[in-house]
DNA sequence: TTTAGCACTCCTGGCCTGAGAGTGCTAAAG
DNA sequence: CTTTAGCACTCTCAGGCCAGGAGTGCTAAA
C-alpha cells in the first residue's frame, strides 16, 4: 500500500500534530480538511492518514476515533518538520528584565528560571543547581560572634559558593579570638579540596606545620562536614516548579479527555512523584550534562516506564569546563515542542551568560541567543 | 426528641469520628455496634445518631448512607472528647536525631520540619521561616574577590542572618581595597536598620562623618536592595511539603470515595493552589503568630471559602519577643487531629528550642515537651 | 490517483432495573 | 420511659440495553 513518507504525508503529519497539540482531541480527516482548507477531499486525507499509521507515526485508539501521534510521530516532527523558532523578542526582554532584578543571587536565578520555564511553556520545569566540574575548594572562613557561646561561621569556597553554619563554642571567646582562629584556618587550609583537608588532618601531629587548638580542630571538623553535605546535596538536588501549570493541561482533567477519571488521577500522582523524587530523570541528567544543545526525550524513548506518557526537554547550562547544571521542562508527550525547545534554549543561554559573567569566561556552552 | 449531649451520645460521637477518620467511609449504626461490641442494639444507636444529627454534630449525604461528622462535630471532638496525647518517645527521639544531623543550618531546619510534619501526619505541611520581631539590623560586610571585576559580598545581620550577593566592580580592585571598603562600611553602618541606613545616606554630604567613594555608595545601594527584598520575602514566604502524602489520602482517590472523580480532581487542583499561593492561609498566619499554643481551624471555620474542605493545625514557634514563625499541617477535615496536634506541638517546641539556643534565651514560646 | 458513497465499528449518554445498604418509623417488650 | 425487633422506604451502585453520532475503511466510479 504505502510508498514512504511523501511530501504530502509529511505536511499532513505536521498538521495532525499541530492540531492535536492545540486541541488535545484525536484529529479526524474531515476536521483537518475543513480547518486548513485543504484542496483534497477527506477521503484522500483518510488514505494518507492510514499510510502514516502504517508507517508508525500515528495511531488509533479505536476504529471510529481520530488519529493521535505516536512517539515516533513526535520524534519525526521535532527532527524534520518543526521550524527552529526562537522566543519572541518581547518575551526575551521581559525575562531578561526579571533576571536583572535578582542579579547577584544565584539561588534566585534558579528559582526564577524554574518559574519562567513553567509559565511560558505551561508545563512543569526542573532546574538543577550548577555543579562545579572541579570538587569544592575551600577559600576562607569568617567567624562572627552571635553571643558568648555561639558563633556564625561563613565558609567561602572557590567559585563564589558560600555556606553559613552556626557553631556552638566550647567556651566563651572574644571576637578577637574568633577572628584569629578563622584567619589561621583560612590560611592553613586555603585552596584545599575536601580530600586535601582530610589528608592534611591525617598527618601525624609533629608533621603539621601549624599546631591547631582543640577549638580549631572542631572548626575543621565542621568544615569537613559542611563540604560533605554540600557535595552530596548538589549531586541530588532538583528544583521543580510549575506543577499547577502542568496540571491544567487537559491530560489531567478527566472531563476534557473523556476517559476513566481514575487514570487521570493516577497519572497525576505519578507525575507528582516523578517531580518530587526525580526518578525517571536521574539517568537523564548526567547524560544531558555530557551533551550539547537541547535534548528532547519523547515518551517511551525514556527507559523509565513511568515516563512513558511524558516528554522532557532539557539543556545544559553553565560555563565550559567550570560549572554546569541542567534545566528543562517536563510535560505530557502532547507538548508544544517548538515553544518548549526555544524557551529552554533561551533560558539555558541566559543562565550560561550569567554564570559566565561570574566566572569571567568567554566560552559559554550553548550556541543560541546572546544576552544582547 | 433530643435532650442535649448525654454521656452516651458523646461516646458515640467519639466513636463515629474515630471510625470515620480511620476508614473514610460514612459509618453505619450496625457497623459501630459490631466493631466496638456495644451493649445496645443498632436501633438504639440509630436513635442516638439521629439526635446527634439534630444537634448538628453529624450529617447524612443521603437517606441510606451512614453518618459523617460535621465541622461542629470535629470541633467538639477536638475540644472535649480527644485526650491530649504526646508523640511517642521513640518518634520524638528519631526526629530529634534528624534535627541534630542538620544542626547549625536554619534553612535545613525549616525543610526538615516540613518533611517530618508531612511524613508523620500523612498530610501536607507548611512552615514559614522565622521572622524577627525587630526589623533587620545590619552588622557587617565582607567582600571577597572572585576575579578582577567581580566580588562576593557577604552581608551579616543581627540574629545570625547572612545573605550573599555578587557584585560587579566598576574597575579592577585589589583584595586590600575590597577589605578596606568593607571594613569602612561595616563600621559606618553597623547596627543600623534599613530605615537608619536610608536616613544616614539622605543627609547632605557635608554632614556625613565619612566620605564614601562612588564604589562604596554602590555597595550601600546593594545593601539596601538586599535588605528590602529580604524583608519582603520573609513576610510572604511559606514553605510547603508533603503534597504526595496528602494526595494519598482517600479524599483524593476517586475509586475509594465513590464519587464523581471530577470533584476529586477539582479538589486536588484547589489543594495545590492553596499550598502554592498560600491563599486561604494568609490571614491565618498573623493570627497564629499572635496567639499561644496549637491552633486548629476546621473546614468552614476558616473564612476562605476554598478551605471549606480542609483543616489546618498550626502553631507558632520561636523565641518570645525576638523571632517567630509558624508551622503546621493542612489536610482534609477528616484528619487524625490528636496525632496532628501532638506532632505540631512537638515540632514547634523543638524548633523553639533550637532557635532559643541560637538566641541564648530562656523564654521559649510554647509550653510542651522539652528537648530533654 | 482521487473522490463519493456507504456500511461498519465503537464510543457515549440516557434509561432502566435489581441488588444491597442503611435508615426511619412503628409497635411491642422491658 | 427506654430499648428493641421488624419492616417499609430511600437511595446508591453496577450492569445491561439502546439510540445517536462520529469517524473510519472499503468499494467502485470518475
Amino acid at each position: 500500500m504505502s510508498a514512504g513518507l511523501t511530501e504530502r504525508r509529511q505536511a499532513i503529519l505536521k498538521l495532525v500534530i499541530q492540531e492535536f497539540v492545540e486541541t488535545a482531541c484525536p484529529v479526524a480527516s474531515e476536521a483537518l480538511v475543513r480547518k486548513y482548507r485543504l484542496n483534497v477531499s477527506p477521503a484522500t486525507v483518510r488514505n494518507e492518514l492510514a499510510a502514516l499509521e502504517e508507517l508508525g507515526y500515528l495511531t488509533h485508539l479505536h476504529t471510529s476515533a481520530g488519529r493521535v501521534p505516536t512517539d515516533a510521530g513526535y520524534r519525526f516532527f521535532v527532527e524534520n518538520l518543526m521550524e527552529r523558532t526562537t522566543l519572541p523578542l518581547a518575551e526575551q526582554r521581559t525575562i531578561r528584565h526579571q533576571f536583572y532584578q535578582v542579579r547577584g543571587e544565584l539561588d534566585q536565578w534558579i528559582q526564577l528560571a524554574g518559574a519562567v520555564l513553567a509559565r511560558t511553556t505551561q508545563n512543569a520545569s526542573l532546574v538543577t543547581p550548577p555543579r562545579a566540574a572541579e570538587p569544592l575548594r575551600f577559600r576562607s572562613m569568617e567567624l562572627i560572634a552571635i553571643h558568648d557561646t555561639m558563633a556564625l561561621a561563613v565558609l567561602v569556597f572557590h567559585g563564589g559558593i558560600v555556606k553559613q553554619q552556626t557553631v556552638t563554642l566550647d567556651a566563651a571567646r572574644s571576637s578577637e579570638d574568633l577572628r584569629r582562629s578563622a584567619a589561621r584556618l583560612s590560611d592553613y587550609l586555603a585552596d584545599q579540596t575536601l580530600g586535601g583537608i582530610e589528608e592534611t588532618l591525617a598527618r601525624p601531629v609533629e608533621q603539621q606545620p601549624l599546631a591547631l587548638t582543640d577549638f580549631e580542630r572542631g572548626l575543621v571538623e565542621m568544615l569537613v562536614r559542611a563540604m560533605q553535605t554540600f557535595e552530596e546535596q548538589s549531586r541530588e538536588q532538583i528544583h521543580s516548579d510549575g506543577l499547577i501549570e502542568m496540571l491544567s493541561q487537559p491530560e489531567f482533567i478527566p472531563a476534557l479527555v473523556r476517559e476513566d477519571a481514575e487514570r487521570a488521577v493516577e497519572r497525576l500522582r505519578r507525575a507528582l512523584e516523578i517531580l518530587k523524587s526525580g526518578r525517571g530523570l536521574g539517568t537523564l541528567i548526567p547524560q544531558v550534562l555530557a551533551s550539547d544543545g537541547v535534548q528532547v526525550i519523547i515518551g517511551g524513548e525514556n527507559s523509565a516506564d513511568e515516563m512513558r506518557e511524558y516528554s522532557v526537554v532539557l539543556a545544559r547550562y553553565g560555563v565550559e569546563n567550570a560549572i554546569a547544571g541542567v534545566l528543562g521542562v517536563i510535560g505530557p508527550t502532547r507538548m508544544a515542542y517548538p515553544r518548549s525547545i526555544s524557551t529552554v534554549r533561551y533560558i539555558s543561554s541566559l543562565m550560561s551568560d550569567l554564570l559566565a559573567e561570574l566566572y569571567n569566561a568567554e566560552n559559554r556552552i550553548p550556541e543560541g541567543e546572546a544576552l544582547e
